[in-house]
DNA sequence: GTCTATAGTCCGATAGAC
DNA sequence: GTCTATCGGACTATAGAC
């Protein structure tokens, strides 16, 4: 991260990268599978908590809300890093690749999620949307934090684009709200 | 996509391609960014129908119907070319590089519609709402739609979608339905 | 750790279209 | 005379095979 911030990330060589850890080139494709993987590396850890909090969520809790509870948690740990989380989304941000690994990573995240959804009884369907919703909502309350220079709260930032986003959806051309008749 | 069909992605060098074309290696990186673009070359018309449907939608529809106009247009076009849009779906989804740059390109396409809700008067954090929203539907819309053996109609498809991400969304802890009342 | 294939860039040159 | 498409060759870095 210190060569990726210093000259970029293109004009970062793996060999520069090695040289700086005392290592040899070969070594560090062994530890990463490319050179944009070294940025990714917590993506697993985080994983893990999306997938056992949502998994410890109450059993009647509604997916969505269950789906929250894993997001939620993510904001908190990330909370904790914001330096690191910053520098890592400024590096990101910066280079297309990398976004690309970025919504990947993302996409496994929602594919976790969905699952872990279903081994609680929900049906197929709602839990790829829940998911969906919940990393759409991680991803857009986690921006809104970064781009905020007033720090505020992420795991709040992120119940606050839930709400939002109720609405929105909520919002049809008669105005009415959604009903939840349907089965 | 015939080679990449053929041999499948990795095993296709750019080298062969350009061959088959009658064209030199070099002149294909003129065309095309990398060796993955070739796939996404219809994703600017793609677009470009998001945005003027999108832009030409009465003034009064609330933002995420708005923003289903564009990506249902986008169904029909996709499904007028069932067998072409199945090929390359196989082929993407059998490497891991090719749906990075799939994904990447998704959210070109949601950007470039939040910014069009945005020119409609929506306000900033409606408009990344329901342009992420109109997105999710469109993929997973998409997904069944090829998922199913027994051809389904795919605009259809994508407003079941958002009708079932309408219903898991507004389902909240106590069970009512999400109010409309909130600014 | 060594060796190698291939993606992708940079330089420049050429030739047809309008 | 400018614009755009082609080509050639040399070059580097990534990443995979062994």
């Amino acid at each position: 991260m210190e060569l990726y911030v210093e000259r970029g990330f293109d004009e970062t060589t793996v060999a520069a990268i090695a040289k700086r850890a005392g290592l040899t080139e070969r070594t560090f494709f062994r530890h990463y599978a490319d050179k944009r993987e070294v940025l990714f590396a917590g993506a697993a850890l985080l994983q893990q908590l999306f997938v056992t909090t949502v998994t410890d969520a109450p059993p009647d809790m509604p997916p969505v809300e269950a789906a929250m509870t894993g997001v939620v948690a993510g904001g908190v740990l990330i909370q904790e890093r914001r330096a690191f989380a910053c520098q890592r989304y400024e590096i990101i941000a910066a280079n297309t690749e990398l976004q690309e690994r970025e919504l990947i990573k993302l996409a496994s995240l929602s594919a976790a999620l969905a699952a872990t959804l279903r081994r609680r009884g929900v049906g197929e369907h709602p839990a790829d949307l829940a998911a969906e919703v919940a990393i759409a909502v991680f991803k857009i309350g986690f921006e809104r934090w970064v781009a905020d220079p007033v720090h505020l709260d992420l795991p709040q930032l992120m119940r606050e684009s839930l709400d939002e986003l109720r609405v929105v959806t909520a919002d049809t051309e008669t105005g009415r709200p959604t009903t939840v008749a349907a089965s």
